[in-house]
RNA sequence: GGCCACGUGGCGGAGUGGUUACGCAGCGGUCUGCAAAACCGUUUACCCCGGUUCAAUUCCGGGCGUGGCCUCCA
């Protein structure tokens, strides 16, 4: 099956050959070569970083089952030099190192709870100085860059290309510019690929006989961290539309002038913008919302990693997103419903060609849950469980208990229940389970007395607690609403 | 100000030059004290104005709106 790809770099809709089954190499050489934009570590993760997290997984998936589990790699970078980690760690008061570990942790931990498998290479770029300075020496020796009071810049008319990504002219961009131009570059599109640091921020010898300790500019850290594992040239390079300009197109600037390539990656793959509830999610704004937030306790509901997944893969990868309760609601009723009657799965069985169809067009995520609508439909619940497993979905229905944050008298109870159609109240408090069973007795005395608006009442209150009645011939259930 | 995306029914969201995807919600029915759940059935769309065409939601131009980038940002 062919898998098309939007490139950004040509703005179109391409066949898919991988770089390494185009030259014919040796079977056993053959990789396909993905890098993705990973997170600078200074803080919790937000809903909007999780995006190309897994988007980019599903793609690695796709690739892994096109052309084999162990010809592909997927480097993932963690930036952790950074003027923010610096300021965040000041802050805080711990070691930068401290912040950079902790904070790449809870990073694992919740795309983890997302369902994404960990990458080929997740590569530091503080372990990654020597390439980047190896970058660096090589750009001033071919006339790319220069030093300029103590910094080394990119000259950015030195890339006759510069702009091709972004589509940008360049005196436009210029024209436009809203930034003051540094005194020291030579033309005001230079940009730093290593800067001096003060006494007190992260630093290494510099490189080109500069006198002062320094630490790299933001870009050149992904063009060493991709040419280290994947080569002068790749497959497929990701990340968020936002990254387009500059990062990227420094990026291509950087490893093309250092390796004269016609291309740096062959695909540049971007995906959306999210935002949340209609508003443009911003520190500014105050609406930011973490991943750790979303499993933990938002609006007092912690979710599934899976119902989270799930409403990410719901709108395409290339749109726009707007994030909301209601979206993640729709999301979860719907997993549950597949998750209720899935057969077990065997581990080789494979998804239906329609399920490896859609994803071969360029993602189509939302043609996919139209295809698992329509297996759920037909009740092919195997075809269902494997493709939902191949998607990174357990189809264990135990992982889709929703967490509930509850006022009961003092402080709040988090609980985390299971629900099936028998009483299954066990794990909230004790003291709220026997008010639970108190309430249903008298429930249970006043329908047999006929007062339905008292138990329609406790109805009500149950309700309130995330307890749902279900009233059978001649028995009522309780369950938590799920 | 410059550049770039996007604009589909109550909501989410694909796709296509001609045959009203799909899901959620809603509505009707079976069932129920009433509900819930389940099952069956079912309504509603292509931002505005021009142009091309036998025919445009789909192509082209303009407008309006939303968002992104130009400064750290997925």
């Amino acid at each position: 099956m062919q898998l098309k790809l939007y490139d950004t770099l040509t703005r179109q809709k391409r066949d898919f050959v991988p770089l390494d089954w185009e030259l014919g190499l040796p079977k056993a050489e053959r990789r396909v070569r993905m890098y993705v934009c990973g997170p600078t570590v200074y803080d919790f993760a937000h809903i909007g970083n999780a995006r190309p997290v897994i988007v980019f997984d599903v793609l690695f998936r796709l690739l892994r089952h096109l052309y084999g589990n162990d010809r592909v790699v997927y480097v993932r970078n963690i930036t952790d030099v950074d003027d923010r980690i610096n300021a965040r760690a000041a802050e805080l008061g711990v070691a930068i190192r401290e912040l950079t570990e902790r904070t790449y942790r809870d990073f694992a931990e919740d795309v983890q709870a997302l369902g994404c498998l960990p990458p080929s290479f997740e590569p530091r770029a503080t372990e990654y100085i020597e390439p980047m300075q190896a970058m660096i020496e090589r750009l001033i020796d071919q006339g790319n860059a220069y030093v300029a009071e103590e910094h080394v810049l990119f000259h950015v008319p030195s890339m006759p290309d510069y702009g091709e990504l972004s589509k940008r002219p360049l005196d436009e961009m210029l024209a436009g510019a809203r930034v003051e131009v540094a005194p020291y570059k030579r033309n005001p599109m230079d940009f730093v690929l290593w800067k001096p640091s003060k006494p007190g921020e992260p630093a290494w010898p510099s490189p080109a006989g500069i006198a002062t300790p320094g630490r790299p500019g933001w870009h050149i850290e992904c063009s060493a961290m991709a040419w280290r594992h994947l080569g002068e040239m790749f497959d497929i390079h990701g990340g968020g539309i936002d990254l387009e300009f500059p990062h990227h197109e420094n990026e291509i600037a950087q490893s093309r002038s250092a390796f004269h390539t016609p291309r740096m990656a062959r695909f540049w793959v971007h995906n959306g913008f999210l935002q949340l509830e209609g508003e443009k999610m911003a520190k500014s704004v105050g609406n930011v919302v973490t991943i750790r937030e979303l499993l933990k306790n938002w609006n007092g509901v912690g979710w599934p990693g899976e119902t989270l997944r799930f409403n990410m893969l719901r709108t395409h990868y290339h749109q726009p997103m707007d994030w909301t309760v209601a979206g993640v609601e729709e999301s979860h009723k719907i997993l549950l419903s597949w998750y209720e009657d899935l057969s077990p799965v065997s581990v080789d069985e494979m998804p239906p060609p329609e399920i490896v169809e859609a994803l071969c067009d360029d993602l189509n995520t939302p043609e996919l849950m139209t295809v698992l609508h329509k297996l759920k439909r037909e009740k092919q619940s195997g075809s269902l469980g494997a493709s939902l497993r191949f998607l990174g979905f357990s189809g264990d229905i135990s992982k889709l208990y929703r967490t509930y944050t509850l006022e009961a008298g003092v402080g709040q109870y988090a609980v985390s229940l299971p629900s099936t159609v028998q009483f299954s109240v066990q794990r909230y408090p004790n003291e709220l389970q026997e008010q639970i069973a108190a309430l249903k007795e008298a429930r249970d005395r006043a329908r047999k007395e006929k007062n339905f608006a008292e138990a329609d009442r406790i109805r009500d209150e149950l309700k309130k607690m995330h307890i749902l009645l279900k009233d059978l011939k001649d028995d009522t259930t309780l369950e938590v609403e799920r």
